[in-house]
DNA sequence: TCAGTTCTGGATCAATCGGTGCAAAATGGA
DNA sequence: TCCATTTTGCACCGATTGATCCAGAACTGA
């Protein structure tokens, strides 16, 4: 009953992802979101209450879909475990280069979020804080894997090492966004695996 | 002539970099910046033109200053290359946890600044390159000495070492502002001179 | 002492911010 | 067909944004 929408709720929260990916939390404006969106103001508000409210949906659909990702890439049984790590980090280096135009990277939502508004902003920072968990839980998994299997091999314990790949994953994505080229990330990453995979 | 100013024109930079720090560009207004410094705002743009160039001044200051402090301790003659790199990482972390205040780190504003505003504003990004630069090669001429004495061991060359380094001061940077302890920065920074330092 | 110059404080500017009010439009159920 | 309900487009709200104007204060050199 009632009037129904012209528009497809995922297909917004998408395009107001990207928006606020590309422009930041404060460098978004209502009204570039109903650019990116096709909506009117009161369609988005009528929909998602007030743009604080449309960032989390926006921000909870972004770290869902990265997330989920990079578990399946990390969750393939028929790899070995040092070979799926190393899978991760080219798929984040692919991602990087896929939506960038000729600019630098926009980067990833998360890092931006998490530089933007963590401390500032409880309620953003828990959604951080719960999808930080999931990444390490789900490195440290593979990391154990790896361990017991013998391809990985290190005198640091898994959690130690699945807080740092995290880190050297949020340093390639700051340094994409200063402007490291594809072979200075592939580098990196590389470089980053020598003490896990020998 | 004329009357005299009633403010030391480096405390004011010093405020405004202070408030930009922990507000980011965006979401440090114009009377946020007078509030940080005691100025009016005619005083404010009679001494430094607009906004965006006060920014400019303010973050030109800090990688002035962290990029003097970084180089010289990786200058310090009398300790091994790899014990500098590793009194730069320590230093890296006691940063972040000097002035933080209950919350998170508020992180290292090249970082935020990088993530914020590099492939929006050309003139910052020109800022942001040319300190990247030389920290990259302050990096990398000490990485080389290692590699010549012997404390420093790597099938990398020296370039991608740097750049490796870079990434990881980047991410133990974001980790802090996600909320990771110290004890977890720490534990990043050994696990990250474990390909390295032997 | 006065002219010339610079700086300061407060009022004020147009533009934009996030958000709302309201009437017309579009549906399903009665 | 008409009512209840929801969405939509547009005008509009007060607050805040970056920035400017101007009168007066504070100084120097003549």
């Amino acid at each position: 009953m009632g009037r129904p929408r012209a528009f497809d709720e995922e297909r917004v929260l998408d395009a107001a992802m990207r928006a606020f990916w590309a422009g930041g939390y404060e460098g978004t404006s209502t009204r570039d979101l109903c650019e990116a969106t096709g909506l009117d103001r009161s369609s988005v508000y009528n929909a998602f209450t007030s743009k604080h409210e449309l960032f989390k949906r926006a921000l909870a659909r972004y770290l869902d879909a990265m997330t989920a990702t990079q578990a399946e890439i990390l969750g393939d049984v028929g790899r070995p475990a040092g070979e799926r790590v190393r899978a991760l980090l080219a798929r984040i280096i692919d991602d990087e280069f896929r939506c960038r135009g000729d600019g630098p990277s926009i980067g990833c939502l998360s890092v931006n979020t998490t530089v933007e508004l963590a401390g500032h902003d409880e309620e953003i920072s828990r959604l951080l804080d719960r999808d930080l968990r999931r990444r390490l839980d789900a490195l440290q998994a593979v990391i154990e894997e790896g361990l017991r299997a013998g391809d990985i091999v290190s005198g640091r314990d898994p959690a130690t090492l699945a807080r740092y790949l995290n880190a050297v994953i949020a340093g390639i994505r700051v340094s994409a966004k200063g402007g490291a080229g594809r072979a200075d990330l592939e580098a990196i990453a590389a470089t980053a695996l020598d003490t896990l995979i020998r």
